[in-house]
Parts: C-alpha cells; sequence; structure tokens
RNA sequence: GGGGGUGUAGCUCAGUUGGUUAGAGCGCUGGCCUGUCACGCCAGAGGCCGCGGGUUCGAGUCCCGUCACUCCCGCCA
C-alpha cells in the first residue's frame, strides 16, 4: 500500500486513520492534468496507446476514457526495461509526478499538452498480445476483424466517440420528453406473432409444444394499449426486431426507436410535439444549420416532385410532368408509350448543357435498369439533342420554361408507366444533385410526408391491400369508406424525412371498432380475420378507447445522420454482420439436442446438414 | 433469391501486355538514438496471392466453379 501526504485533498484518496490512502488505480483520469496539478504526485490508470523509445528516453502515452496523458522515463529509472517491453494496449497504472512542459515540447493538439508524468512507478495490470488491428491508427481494418475485436475496435477514437455520442442523444431525448410530460414504460419482449408487417423472429415455448412467442417488430400494439389503460402521453427507447435482410442504414435483426403515443391528438398536436425533440438534438449535437421549418408535402406531390416518399429537399430540382407535351408529337418512342398509359417526367438538370454529363446520364440510367434516359440540352438560345428535333423548338422551349431552365441547363425525361417512371425520375434527381454538387451539406431539412394512401392495388394479383399501417384511421372516418373509391382514400398517416432518410412513420390511429372491421373488410378481410389477429386491440376498443396517435423515430438513423456515419453498424456497440451473424459472440449458434428437446424442436434434414 | 465490387504478410494496400526470388506502410523481433508526440535510423522474421479445377512451357495476373466479406434490388405494416 503507498501512504502519501501530497494529494490529500484529491477525491478520489481516502482517509483511513488519518492518513491519506492513494488509490489502488488513479487520483486522476488521463484527460484532466494540467499546469495546476504541477508537481503532484498522480496515479493513472489507462492503455499504452503509443511509445515513442528514444533509447535512453522513452516517451508512453497513456490512455484512458477521458484522454491521453504523455509520460517520461529515462534509462536511469530502475522501471525502464519494465516500460521498454510493453506492447501496445497492455493496461498499466503509472504514479508519478506531473512536470509542465519547456515551451518548446508543449504540444497543443493534447487537452494535457502542458504537461507530462514522470514515471516513478509502473504497475502492468494486463499484457496485450500482438493485435489484430492497430487501436491507435485512424484507418479503419476490414469490416470483418472490426467486428470480431469489437472491443478494440471501439477504443479506437471514432468509434468510440460515436457510441459516445448515440448515449448523448438517447439521454438528450429522453429529458425532452419527459420535459414534455411523457413516461417512459417497458413493454414486452417475449410476444405474439401478428400477421402484418416484416418477417417475426421466433422463439419456442418450452411450455406450449408447437407454440411460439414472437419479438416484437415494434411495440405497436402494446403502445395503443397503453392508451387504453389511459396513460396519455408514452414513450420508449424501444428495441424493434425484424428478420429482414440488412442495408447500409439497416441493421439485421433489431434496432431502436423512440416509440411514442398520445390520447386525445391529432396529426398536428403528434408534430408539434416531435419536431422540437428532433430539432432540438440535431441542434444540441450535429453544429449543422437546422430548417426549422417542417415543409408538409403530400405523398403524391412527393411522388410527383421528388419520385420517392423520402425526398432530399437539400437537392434544388423539381421533377415536372410533361406527358401532355410529348401525347401526340414526332417523338414516337415516348408518344407510342404514351398511348400505352406511360407518363413522361422531366428532370431539370442546372448547368447539365453538354453532350458528354447527358451520356453520362443515359448510361446511367440503363445501368439502373432503364431503357435510357431522354434528354435536351439548351445552348445559345437553342434546344439540342434527338429528342429536340423530333419535339420541335417551340414544345421544347414549353419545357424550358416549364422548368425553369436557362441557356447550359439540360432537361432530362424518364418515360414509363407512372410508379416506374417517377422512381427513375426521383433517381436521376438525386444523381444530378450529387454529381452537380447541388447539395448542401451544411443544413438539415426535415419533411412531413402526409396524406399516405389507406390502401393500394397489388399490380399482380389485383386485390386491394392497406398501403401503410392497418391501424391508420383513414380520413373521413367511416363515412369515407363506405362512399370513396378504395384508392382515393388517405389515411391520417405521416413520416418524418430528413435529408433524404427516413426517419419515422407514425399516425392517428383507428380507434373505432365498426371503422376497423370496415377497413379489413375493403381489404378482404371479415371481422372474425380481426377478432382472430388483434383480439386485444378490437377488444380494447369496444370498452371505451381514447382517440389516440404517434409515431416512431429512428434512434440508430438519427444517431447516424449526426454523426455523420454512412453506414448504421457505426453507431451500434456490437452490430451483426450482413448476413445477421454476430462473429464476436457466434450467434447463431448450433445448441445441444437435450434444449431442442425441451423446446419440442426437431432439426429438418436440411438444417442437419448443416450441423 | 438476383446483380455489382472486393479477396495478396498480423492490419491497410500496390503488383504493368501472363515471364526471374511477390513488394510498400503500419505492426512484430533484435540493435542504435535524451525531447518526442504518426519520433527517427539499421537489420530481421513473417505469404496455400480465399479455395477447387482448367488454359499455358509458365498463372497473383486469363477462363470456369465455389466460398467469404461488402454495396444494391427483392424484402422492410
Amino acid at each position: 500500500m503507498q501512504f502519501d501526504k501530497i494529494d490529500a485533498y484529491c477525491p478520489r484518496n481516502k482517509m483511513i486513520f488519518g492518513v491519506n490512502h492513494m488509490h489502488r488505480y488513479r487520483t486522476h483520469n488521463c484527460g484532466e492534468l494540467s499546469e495546476k496539478n504541477e508537481n503532484v504526485r498522480v496515479k493513472i490508470s489507462g492503455w499504452v496507446h503509443r511509445k515513442r523509445d528514444h533509447g535512453s528516453l522513452l516517451f508512453v502515452d497513456l490512455r484512458d476514457h477521458y484522454g491521453l496523458t504523455q509520460c517520461v522515463i529515462d534509462t536511469s529509472d530502475s522501471a525502464f526495461s519494465i516500460v521498454e517491453s510493453l506492447r501496445n494496449e497492455s493496461v498499466v497504472t503509472i504514479t508519478g509526478l506531473v512536470k509542465k512542459r519547456s515551451d518548446e515540447t508543449v504540444n497543443n493538439n493534447l487537452k494535457t499538452g502542458q504537461i507530462e508524468v514522470l514515471i516513478e512507478e509502473i504497475i502492468v495490470q494486463s499484457e496485450a498480445e500482438m493485435l489484430p488491428l492497430q487501436v491507435n491508427s485512424d484507418d479503419d481494418a476490414g469490416e470483418e476483424t472490426r467486428l470480431r475485436y469489437r472491443y478494440l475496435d471501439l477504443r479506437r477514437t471514432r468509434p468510440h466517440n460515436n457510441i459516445v455520442l448515440r448515449s448523448k442523444i438517447i439521454q438528450s431525448i429522453r429529458n425532452r420528453m419527459i420535459e414534455q410530460g411523457f413516461s417512459e414504460f417497458q413493454t414486452p419482449i417475449l410476444t405474439a406473432s401478428s400477421p402484418e408487417g416484416a418477417r417475426d423472429f421466433l422463439v419456442p415455448a418450452r411450455l406450449h409444444p408447437g407454440k411460439f412467442y414472437a419479438l416484437p417488430q415494434a411495440p405497436q400494439q402494446f403502445k395503443q394499449l397503453i392508451m387504453m389503460a389511459g396513460f396519455e402521453k408514452y414513450f420508449q427507447i424501444a428495441p424493434c426486431f425484424r428478420d429482414e435482410d440488412s442495408r447500409a442504414d439497416r441493421s439485421p435483426g433489431e434496432f431502436y426507436q423512440l416509440d411514442l403515443e398520445m390520447s386525445f391528438v391529432e396529426q398536428e398536436d403528434v408534430f408539434a410535439t416531435v419536431e422540437p425533440v428532433i430539432a432540438g438534438v440535431f441542434e444540441e449535437f450535429s453544429g449543422k444549420k437546422i430548417d426549422l421549418n417542417f415543409e408538409h408535402i403530400s405523398y403524391a406531390d412527393s411522388m410527383l416532385k421528388y419520385g420517392n416518399d423520402k425526398p432530399d429537399l437539400r437537392i434544388p430540382i423539381e421533377i415536372a410532368d410533361v406527358t401532355d407535351i410529348f401525347r401526340g408529337s414526332d417523338f414516337s418512342i415516348f408518344a407510342k408509350n404514351i398511348e400505352k398509359g406511360a407518363v413522361v417526367r422531366a428532370i431539370p438538370g442546372p448547368k447539365c448543357g453538354s453532350r458528354a454529363i447527358a451520356d453520362r446520364m443515359n448510361s446511367w440510367a440503363q445501368s439502373e435498369g432503364a431503357a435510357g434516359l431522354g434528354y435536351i440540352i439548351y445552348s445559345n438560345e437553342e434546344a439540342k439533342g434527338p429528342v429536340a428535333k423530333a419535339l420541335g423548338q417551340k414544345k421544347s422551349n414549353e419545357i424550358k420554361s416549364k422548368l425553369s431552365l436557362e441557356d447550359g441547363d439540360a432537361a432530362f425525361f424518364s418515360c414509363a408507366f407512372e410508379k416506374e417512371a417517377s422512381s427513375l425520375a426521383g433517381r436521376a434527381r438525386v444523381r444530378i444533385g450529387t454529381e452537380q454538387e447541388l447539395i448542401d451539406e451544411t443544413v438539415f431539412k426535415f419533411c412531413w410526408i402526409v396524406d399516405f394512401p389507406m390502401f393500394e392495388k397489388d399490380e399482380l394479383t389485383g386485390k386491394i391491400e392497406f398501403s401503410h399501417n392497418p391501424f391508420s384511421m383513414p380520413q373521413g372516418g367511416m363515412e369515407a369508406l363506405n362512399t370513396k373509391d378504395p384508392l382515393e382514400i388517405k389515411a391520417w398517416q405521416y413520416d418524418l424525412v430528413c435529408n433524404g432518410v427516413e426517419l419515422s412513420s407514425g399516425a392517428i390511429r383507428n380507434h373505432l371498432p365498426e371503422v376497423m372491421y370496415r377497413a379489413f373488410e375493403i381489404a378482404g378481410y371479415g371481422p372474425e380475420v380481426v377478432d382472430e389477429k388483434f383480439p386485444a386491440m378490437i377488444n380494447a376498443f369496444k370498452f371505451g378507447a381514447p382517440p389516440h396517435g404517434g409515431i416512431a423515430p429512428g434512434i440508430d438513423r438519427i444517431v447516424m445522420l449526426i454523426a455523420q456515419e454512412p453506414n448504421i453498424r457505426e453507431i451500434i456497440l456490437f452490430p451483426m454482420n450482413g448476413k445477421a451473424e454476430d462473429i464476436m459472440m457466434s450467434a447463431p449458434s448450433l445448441v445441444d439436442e437435450k434444449q431442442l428437446n425441451e423446446l419440442h424442436i426437431r432439426k429438418t434434414s436440411s438444417s442437419q446438414k448443416i450441423s
């Protein structure tokens, strides 16, 4: 045991029998020492981040969660050989005197760069073997190595900071929700499989042979039932489980939502609740400008102007429908397709008025699976290119003024059935925005996509289906369901979009049993289906259900945007790989026959082949 | 399930029209160095060129298959 009276005022030390007792591992962390601590004997613990060995003088950068402190030892010291032989990432405890550095040796890049610790004693707590990845390097190792040794990867500055950022963002969201009077509740993880939505993860029920729990895809029904229970304002940082394939912005298996639900509200009330929370955290953590104007865009407008339901409003390009201009024109490919029901969407291409750019866009469109991308180039008060030639100057100039184009610009055309034409136009819009560097990277622009259709027609079967959430309230209620063309009915259903990323989806819910039965009837399900598949909800609606609605912003996507990481795995502590495996923990894994027997599970021949 | 990209030293990557003994940086081992902070210098070890087959006098390089990782489509109320 060390006894030391020099830093008796250090709060980490204890007074025992009137003698100051130095803490076993640290009196200070590696990020807090400064000139103020000059000549104080301190103890710090951490990882050997890097060594600079000058033969008879050796520097060690000691790292912990809080920072980096340079420690020095010279050859005259007995501990020198221990320090010299230490491998990077070994964990040590160093005791020594804090010394102010001379002016020439101050390192202003380091928080503790004004001082260094003269090593008097070093205790090796844990030795490191040769490392599979370099912790002190900014260069990423391969993804597989990083995930297999995630605990090493997470020591690195950027991954470490991302996870801390995530924690702070979640904390801030919690505070903001609680300040608005919301209560945080936990909902079951083992629940019932629900027919709507994605594929479920199933958990065999030991006590019920042949039956399964499912992990919740979202606490959707529970949060509505919480409203039935009269709690009024609920939220949860909720784990959600969906057995779907991964993407760069979609972690396989599990993710987190800020799940929230409110009673006695309309759409605008939900918006007014969510906007300050989202804008607030983006403002607090991102350092970018936040456009506080949460524009409302109808689903139909969004599909037309932006070609998708998650527009990136930073791109100053709006798509226009020009079907009428091409109808019956001499540009026969389009004219013929229009006769068959196709539409033509025009995408303005600012500063794209060159043959090279037009050709590049065309071959890009072909690589996207389209027949091509028509174009008109406007230069010297003339419309050029094969489309302009067939269409004539008059109609070409009509397009020019409709799109507000100038000489030096181009118009691109996507001609197909509506869904495909608008989709390609939307992708072309993003492509032009990216290639021409029209995206303002310093701002977050939010919008609400509203008025989603309640139903849609399955293109293959012609069947009417719920286009989004079957629990949403149709606009116009029962009357609309009974009198309107189902495909014309809108739902009180909304998405929150930021910079082209779908952050969130929500709705005012249908709380009326008769409207619920009618909506399902339109989608081809009898009342017995509703009773069987959603027994809790439909029953609860029959005992006094408050009108209610909510939303569920994706936590991972919010953190991704704020951290400016293009891959969702960068902001998750222990993510799975693209095939939904945790290669660090070896999940999924084979289990004992005994476990399977208890669960009444027998493997099929195909799964036995694998084992 | 389908399409694209990648696979070479512990890690990150280079490797020409197919042609001697496959290279670099970091890391590792040893040596030198008293003010560095991505310290510097010298030397060394380390390779089933993802795997299997084919073409060829000769394959890291070309062809076929296969596996792994990754991005995208499908899927994601």
